[in-house]
RNA sequence: GUGCCUGUAGCUCAAUGGCAGAGCGCCGCACUGUGGCUGCGGUGGUUGUGGGUUCGAGUCCCAUCAGGCACCCCA
């Protein structure tokens, strides 16, 4: 056997055992989405480079997208992230559309990067968006909706806590620090190192950047500051709807988040698990220009993101994935000789019909080698079908698992099965 | 793109520079028309690849490929 092709870097592969993770996550994904009113909604996988090259920031766009020529000889790009098409979308039909619009999407993503925990180059993410409302009942709503998933799948917020901010807070505690406005996004990028690198080393950073001891002292203390949400009506108002909405217990202030995409303009948030450990489980916050930004009529938006793979690591952690099993089949059918394949799909057929899932053995084997498949797989019933029945008109009917067997007439194998299936 | 770690059976992992092993899995038999459980037997390998040092390399050295982790960035 000559060597096995591999697979491409930072995929994964989605055996039936894995799909199963995926589906669970999605099933609660639409449901919780379906709840507060979104709809499921989806965008071309590939979209011109250009589309991204001012919006989502120059690392992303540079660094990690996937990019390639088409035929045509067109730049076009593998979709890192959601939001630019969301918007180009909208603008491209900003009459016909009748907002609000609320719109959710779950599907594949790539991005260019080394592979490590919580983090692939294809990656699957929900993304959740409100567009049409500068409210803060529309923040408040997203954000609730993302702390409704996670209390769907059966998290708690003693687990996962979404820390929330408001870059208007923080662009004016940092003017009033005496840092100017050219210098704001370094000191954003300098506020997201802050939990990530030793004291030492980030007020050297700090240093290196510009800033004064002076500076640098008092950017720490507000750091620490965690009641100065207080000071931003944005945030008192946030926090209130979210009691309203009654996930409140999910949120807390924290002004070390400063998101890293470039069109956030008001309040941002990031879940993480408690301590930390592991990367954000989700992410996002309001853009106000993005619409006009690719040529049409202004319209806010605000909205999240979620990748499957850190919330995988959360859920295992927390243990609430359910042990499902991939094979959906109830019953089997035993296949005996070549003769007995009229009898066997004539049963199997029957079922069907009656909106049972259904397998016959593909093979003559050995009867021991289609009960222990049956067993493998996990089939509650196995229907049993040889010679001896067929003659007397009957199935035999086994129970995988009590290991009870009887024969019933053909006529009624429906009937019991029904009831076999019930009783579980 | 940078740094660190790891590659041994299908899987998880052992093996002072000295005969490549265990558990699980898989296959068979006990039980030729009955799974699981038990007992017995069997299948398992170019030690990622290439080179070097050595009487001798899974083990040491170099290269290379792959994977993991961290940085960068971010879901």
């Amino acid at each position: 056997m000559s060597e096995i092709i591999r697979s491409v870097k930072g995929t994964r592969d989605f055996y039936p055992d894995q799909m199963v993770f995926r589906n669970w996550l999605y099933n609660h994904i639409r449901i919780v989405a379906e709840r507060y009113g979104y709809q499921e909604w989806e965008a071309p996988i590939l979209e011109t480079l250009e589309l991204y090259a001012a919006k989502s920031g120059d690392e992303l766009v540079k660094e990690q997208a996937f990019v390639f020529e088409d035929r045509g000889g067109s730049l076009v790009a593998l979709r890192p992230e959601l939001t630019p098409s969301l918007a180009r979308m909208v603008a491209q039909h900003r009459q016909r559309l009748n907002v609000p619009l609320r719109w959710w999407s779950f599907g594949p993503f790539w991005r260019y990067e080394r592979p490590q925990k919580g983090r692939a180059r294809e990656f699957f993410q929900w993304n959740v968006d409100l567009l049409g409302s500068t409210s803060l009942n529309a923040d408040a709503e997203v954000a609730s909706v993302a702390a409704a998933l996670l209390s769907s799948v059966g998290l708690s917020s003693d687990e996962v806590v979404i820390r929330v901010n408001s870059l208007q807070l923080m662009e004016r505690r940092i003017a009033e620090i005496g840092i100017t406005k050219d210098f704001q996004p370094a000191v954003f990028r300098l506020i997201d190192r802050s939990d990530k690198m030793a004291e030492s080393k980030w007020l050297e950073y700090g240093q290196r950047l510009g800033l004064n001891n002076g500076q640098l002292t008092a950017l720490i203390e507000m750091l620490y500051d965690t009641d100065q949400w207080g000071d931003s009506e944005q945030l008192c108002e946030f926090f209130q709807i979210t009691e309203y909405m009654g996930t409140r217990e999910w949120f807390e202030f924290d002004p070390r988040i400063v998101r890293g995409l470039d069109y956030y303009t008001g309040v941002v948030y990031e879940a993480r698990d408690k301590f930390a450990r592991h990367r954000a489980i989700l992410g996002g916050g309001r853009y106000d220009n993005l619409v006009s930004e690719v040529g049409g009529e202004p319209i806010s938006g605000t909205g999240f993101a979620m990748g499957d793979v850190v919330i995988q690591l959360i859920a295992q952690e927390f243990e609430v994935v359910p042990d499902i099993n991939p094979c959906r089949t109830q019953i089997l059918v035993t296949l005996f000789g070549d003769e007995s394949i009229v009898q066997s799909n004539n049963v199997a057929n029957e079922l069907r019909q009656n909106d049972l899932r259904v397998e016959v053995y593909p093979d003559v084997v050995k009867l021991k080698s289609q009960l222990r498949y049956a067993d493998r797989q996990g089939i509650p019933i196995v229907i049993v079908l040889g010679p001896d029945e067929i003659e007397a008109g009957e199935v035999s009917i086994k129970q995988l698992v009590t290991g009870e067997q009887s024969n019933i007439p053909l006529a009624r194998v429906v009937q019991t099965v029904r009831k076999i299936l019930e009783s579980e």
